[in-house]
DNA sequence: ATTAGCACTCCATGCGCCGGAGTGCCACAC
DNA sequence: GTGTGGCACTCCGGCGCATGGAGTGCTAAT
């Protein structure tokens, strides 16, 4: 025997380990493994090859006399090189079958019930990442007078996302004044990207201070505050499902560990950033356990993808969940959920 | 002693076992008891104490031979004749105070801010309805042509709540046609409650059919679909905290009944029952125990309390705990709370 | 009426024991 | 040299048991 098939036969090993402890949660041992179908070797055999896969780093054992577990590096590679690709059943493709009744519903709305499914399905919680910041585009904008002093700026996107944000002003404006800048404003700008228009406002502004009438310049100054960064910023985030993870008996066990992932998930920035990160690369982006950086989170794993409105990315949707998963479900379900939600975005169906 | 003296000290037994119970968490001793300052009994009196306060249904145990805890009976008892009323600190006042970068606030940052520091000072979870349906009265409302199928319609409350919705359409209309709608709804409708608003659409709608002109016609349809009912039902609550909750050794023992707590904080949807049981009373809302009817729920207390923006009542806010809290501390800060939302919301600081 | 005393109950903890699962290594067979 | 059987060893987890402590309930005495 080469050296290549010998590493084949250690490949595949180390799969049928992953395979079984992503099914059971315990530490497989050599018995077990060569009652395995497709693995014709003994115990003893079986056992210098887990020693070898031990040493390699994909292996390791909670304490010396017990089974191996898969380390962070082991499912890397399985991810990466061992896995069957999962063929979704049909009533999978179904469930994320982003109906009829969402036909009338907001984007919100449909992400939302797309991750609730993928949560379902999974089971593991379901994230998405909603359009903000520099996915926007700007279709609308409006004011309402609320008082004297304060107005409400509410921004519609292409997208179909609404911001509102309150301003404060000093020259009190009427509701109707407020209603011919609103005009102004979405004939100039609509279809442009959030910071466009937020880096045009600043131009004009600087540009010709003068000749302006002050109506137009009121526009601009009101509308300036209203995109102002600090609101890009604002996270925006749906979590579906967390109790899920929580009831993985891979956490049930450690109170303590589930007390700071808790609250992880209930700040929710840290998820945030999370998401974020998956939105710079168009594959799906696997993050497993140490792979993300926050050590709370050092045994989960995430699986996201962007989304897309006509071919522009929105941003990300995926799960989070034990490191013992089925990546491979996993992997194929967030595939098809980002598809399905951009399909459904773009295109005529909307 | 006549009766009334003896009814006197067991009253003083039960206040100090609830106290001490909820100091430390674990069932209370007759001998415990009777080194407690204000008390001058033996153990022996105690006990007999005990035995008639279990059986007039305020205490129980745990089991045959450990000390006494309240029953939410006792708890009740409690709150109702016993509780000293809780002065706030001024450093708890203070963290209330809705300080200065509020002021260009939207009305929902406040409410979650209040909460925030509402769940920090207690410990528990902060609560908050914001306002829905019945309470939310109109203001403003804007259509934006998303597709030639599609409108979002924006609808602004005088409290400064926004809502939208889409609404399919089979008369495609322009941009500027949907402004000119906006225009008449928003003069003819202002400052109604959304009730009366969706009454008087149906009433215009059956009582003149033909002689209105078209656009108003469109007018009405649109904002009947806009304002319909079902918008009225959805949900809308803040919950900040929840892990403080589970954190409570109180839960953090039995794994079970951990897993049902959180699943009932995610749906939320019997959390927002219970914040809408607390708005029927203008008094402070405090349900303990199996007060409240969801079994789930049995060991958790709530403590909520109108807020009203000009004498007008519009959601609750409120902290949800384990039965064992601080009950005085909890009412006197869930009403300060309360009380410092209304001012804000109310008067000249919005 | 209050209290001291006493028997009794129950929980929590610690300890020792044992069986099971699994490894690592050695020696043997092919 | 590659695979395998055998064997000693390790470690975990569950069980039984004893023990001490906290607390009650009852009775009898003050």
């Amino acid at each position: 025997m080469d050296a290549v098939e010998l590493a084949q036969r250690n490949r595949e090993i180390l799969r049928a380990i992953i395979n079984t402890f992503v099914d059971t949660g315990e530490p497989v041992g050599s018995r077990t493994l060569s009652k395995y179908a497709d693995i014709a070797l003994s115990p003893a055999t079986i056992r210098n090859i887990m020693s070898d896969l031990a040493d390699a780093g994909f292996l390791t054992k909670p304490h010396v006399s017990s089974g191996r577990l898969p380390t962070d590096l082991g499912y890397r590679v399985f991810v990466d090189d061992l896995m069957d690709s999962h063929t979704l059943t049909s009533e999978e493709q179904e469930s994320m079958r982003l109906g009829a009744s969402a036909q009338a519903a907001q984007i919100e709305q449909v992400l939302a019930q797309a991750t609730r499914v993928l949560s379902e399905l999974t089971n593991t919680a379901g994230l998405v990442l909603l359009p903000a910041g520099e996915q926007l585009h700007f279709k609308h904008i409006n004011f309402v007078k609320m008082s004297e002093e304060k107005i409400l700026a509410v921004i519609v996107s292409m997208s179909g996302v609404v911001q509102n944000r309150v301003v404060p002003t000093e020259t009190p404006m009427s509701q109707d004044e407020l209603n011919r800048i609103s005009n102004m404003l979405n004939e100039e700008f609509g279809g442009l990207a959030l910071r466009e228009v937020r880096g045009q406002i600043i131009q004009k502004m600087a540009h010709a201070r003068e000749d302006l009438d002050t109506l137009y310049r009121q526009a601009l100054e009101l509308s300036k505050e209203a995109l102002s960064e600090s609101e890009a910023a604002q996270e925006s985030i749906f979590v579906e499902g967390a109790s899920r993870v929580f009831s993985q008996p891979d956490f049930a066990t450690n109170a303590e560990k589930l007390q700071t992932l808790y609250r992880t998930f209930e700040e929710r920035e840290k998820l945030v950033r999370l998401l974020d990160k998956c939105l710079e690369s168009s594959d799906i982006t696997i993050l497993i356990g140490s792979e993300n950086d926050f050590e709370e989170m050092k045994d989960c794993s995430v699986v996201a993808q962007r989304y897309y409105m006509d071919d522009r990315p929105l941003g990300s949707i995926g799960i989070i969940g034990p490191k013992r998963m089925r990546y491979d479900r996993a992997v194929s379900l967030v595939e098809w959920t980002a598809d399905s939600v951009s399909k459904f975005l773009s295109s005529g169906e909307r």
